[in-house]
DNA sequence: AAAAAAATCGTGCACGTGCACGATTTACAA
DNA sequence: TTGTAAATCGTGCACGTGCACGATTTTTTT
């Protein structure tokens, strides 16, 4: 539990080499202008004498500055998206302390557009790293071989496209958090009908939409353990309050023995909402995602079990992973980086806390 | 989202007002040998410019050394208080960086004149900061005067005592882990009897056992909820499956209907290695901490529920929360911390992980 | 008032690295 | 051989802070 390395400079390596500290320097960063036979006595000496930079005297002394571009769809207050965004806002501090500034690029994750704009003015703005959540699947592919083209290390965040270009990727288990949901709604005995309520974006879907995923797993850990069950589907609208009363109401009506609830998408507070308005206090509803609507609606006990990933974590592990590559040229010990799942219920919601400062 | 400051360094302070970076230096560090009004020239103009000292040239220019010691309970694989070591074990890094020495002192929990000894050896080493957790009560509040009367900061973990002399703590709120825990066990309807083992440890308790703090919870919970169940109580030992198996074997033939279990020690696994010994599947088990057996429990379905808490991540921040104070002088946000409470079932054990690399 | 002591302050080197610049050596052509 | 270009290498300053040391000013003592 403890080493007291005494300290070894650039100096001592520079004078067991016989060569000066500025050539050492050149071999250590792959500068060049040095002789094979003087880089192998270097790389010896390093190995042998195990020399470590001292981080502190490089960054004092390094001018460098670097470009960190975030590309993240736009946000209401209180939407999904949001929660990346303050994320991305706790890395700044730290990543400045490291000479890298961070900017956020965003746009309309409906309109295919909108990103292809977005990801051409990432790409006009020459950033050192990029990290993304690829919304679109081919604009996306196009973009990430452009960045490897160009030797720009990118993170994915959220969801991952296939290929290992990637320096890492950070984000939710999702078909595994639908099983995970299914498991915890089905505890309960004697359930028959489950309703699901979805979003009604008007046709206008992104791609590769996650959380048609945990819909799979959902429906996979029925099949399996309760091939009975029926699950029955409406649909409601994110801003459209009155809407989703009627269609609510209709649902009920038609439906007034399911008392089991679930939702996929992050507006799971829709369902709480409704069910406080029409003091419903009997239903068992499970949803996703740390949103203050539905952190609210779990305190009030509307919401049984919310499923919740450390959203802030994940982003600032994202932006940690792209420092130390940068700085300590180091790769991420896993390329594929799966947050915990978190499940909150009345009880333990109050103590929950996503990041911590380091 | 981005400020470009410029650099400001202590010679820009220094200009500004009117001295020499030697005076800026003697005021920013409290060194004394400055006149009142220079003292207030340069700390209104820190105050107007904005200034912060830059770390890595302070790092890099001091040669402090500081010693941080750890007093914790011995332990031996497999047990609780093996996290608490992991956890100082990660930390140890992060503090070389800022030539921070950690050194862990432990004592035998159950052995008060071993507390005793090693808080004596604790004070004989003369460190700088303290990490400690209070498990008898009086030697620790003699421990942590005599730290307050040098100077000593220190920071408790795993539980607290009153008094505001510690610099900051970091635990579980016990109580309400208690609370939430029979709150899970009470989602299943038509429950009338509950179990609960505890630990024998033939007389040799450690003072102010956090463990009774959440059986007080649980059963608060319970009074309040289901006034009319019944909580039976038997005691296994730590290291002897014998006497274990014969205990609760005799417990359910004595009571044969009784399905619901609960474990308020962090040792559940005892009780999940029985149901899986006699092949008992329809156990509702809800235990604590995440132990390697007690996951192992919950991967096999013995255990439904497992309250843990991110017990290296608490130790983590405890060390950070010394490390910013006596680096950056810096006093944590919070006195009081409790970590989150975290639920984890068969479903999403596999993608729980506590700590994380930053 | 002069001397001594105390209070206050400035100067300059050290920390380990990055890198520009120029010095030296080597390779190659004339 | 000599001259020139290329390759290789060393020197020295800069980064911002900590702190020892000594210089200067103010206060106290005789």
């Amino acid at each position: 539990m403890e080493k007291d390395e005494k300290k070894i400079t650039i100096k001592d390596v520079a004078r067991l080499a016989g060569l000066s500290k500025g050539t050492v320097d050149r071999v250590v960063h792959n500068r060049g202008e040095v002789s094979e036979e003087s880089k192998r006595r270097v790389l010896e000496v390093i190995q042998q004498i195990g020399y470590k930079p001292n981080i502190y005297a490089s960054l004092l002394a390094s001018k460098k500055h670097y470009t960190l571009l975030c590309l993240i769809p736009k946000f209401c207050p209180g939407e999904y998206w949001e929660l990346v965004y303050t994320g991305i806002g706790r890395a700044v501090e730290r990543a400045r302390n490291y000479n890298i500034g961070i900017d956020v690029i965003s746009y309309d994750q409906f309109d295919r557009e909108s990103f292809r704009r977005a990801a051409r003015e990432l790409l006009d703005r020459n950033p050192q790293a990029v990290l993304l959540a690829p919304i679109y699947r081919n604009d996306t592919l196009a973009l990430t071989a452009e960045l490897t083209s160009r030797n720009v290390p990118y993170v994915y965040i959220d969801s991952r496209l296939e290929g290992s270009g990637y320096l890492a990727y950070f984000g939710m288990p999702m078909y595994q958090s639908g099983y995970l949901a299914a498991s915890l709604l089905t505890e309960q005995p004697d359930i028959r009908e489950i309703a699901n309520f979805r979003i009604d974006r008007g046709g206008a879907q992104p791609q590769d939409n996650p959380t048609l995923r945990r819909r799979e797993g959902f429906m996979a850990y029925l099949k399996e353990n309760f091939p009975e069950y029926r699950v029955y589907e409406d649909f409601i609208k994110p801003y459209d309050p009155e809407y989703n009363l009627r269609v609510l109401d209709s649902f009920f009506e038609r439906h007034p023995d399911i008392r089991h609830i679930v939702t996929f998408n992050s507006r799971v507070h829709l369902i709480s909402e409704y069910l406080e308005k029409r003091a419903l206090k009997d239903r068992f509803v499970v949803g996703f995602d740390k949103l203050a609507g539905n952190l609210e609606g779990v305190r009030k006990g509307y919401i049984k079990f919310l499923i919740t990933q450390r959203t802030e974590t994940q982003v600032y592990r994202g932006i940690t992973a792209i420092i130390e590559h940068m700085v300590f040229h180091t790769t991420p010990a896993e390329q594929d980086n799966f947050m915990s799942m978190d499940i909150l219920t009345k009880y333990n919601v109050d103590y929950y806390s996503d990041i911590y400062e380091f």
